[in-house]
DNA sequence: TCCATATTTTGACAATCATCGAAATATCAA
DNA sequence: TTGATATTTCGATGATTGTCAAAATATGGA
């Protein structure tokens, strides 16, 4: 993974709201939940909802897909995963030499 | 790790220059590096660097001590490895089921 | 003490972000 | 087709962020 995309994806989770779209989305599994589902879940107004899956989806951590009137959203795990590679290869090196274990 | 902490450390880290920093940081390991050596290796403006170190060393991701007319700052393997911890844990639970691996 | 070097703080500014009502769009059911 | 429900886009607004020059602070050396 690049930094450029790593960034993205970091600043998408670095916002409560979000971080809380994501965690549910990842509870929820490869099924995913609907949007309006998750707006109510978070107490979160409609439009504002929209625009944070919006960010989540650009950074290309969740994916969405229409499913009747639902717009059904998933966590992209793979994507996720990435980003931990990225970190863990990118900003966790040096500390193997000194035995933190990561 | 609690979510606020982890908000505030991916904060800390999702913008360009303090993701460089701590890169820096990791790649110096415990002896650290100093302000102005990472403010002309980064190519920014000393008051803008001390910016970004504050931010990074308010969300914990890193520390700095004085060093006669230095100032040195590392980066803090522990809060790291506390970030990844909870990412793991909280953002890819899920995934386990899959075989995604992580 | 006085000066030079290193860093931080302050203050100002443009840019980006988060929020949400209202309007627009999409889909289904009758 | 019409009406109801689900979601997104638009537009406006206040808040936060990133930048840096200038001033302030801190330390060491002469």
């Amino acid at each position: 993974m690049e930094t450029k995309s790593a960034v993205k994806m970091l600043a998408a989770l670095a916002q409560d709201t979000r971080l809380a779209v994501f965690r549910q989305l990842v509870e929820a599994g490869p099924a995913g939940r609907a949007a309006g589902e998750l707006a109510s879940a978070l107490d979160c107004a409609p439009a504002t909802l929209s625009f944070h899956l919006k960010e989540l989806a650009n950074a290309g951590l969740i994916e969405g897909r229409q499913d009747g009137r639902f717009v059904i959203y998933a966590a992209n795990f793979a994507a996720m995963n990435g980003l931990l590679g990225y970190l863990t290869e990118n900003c966790c090196r040096a500390s193997n030499a000194d035995g933190c274990g990561c």
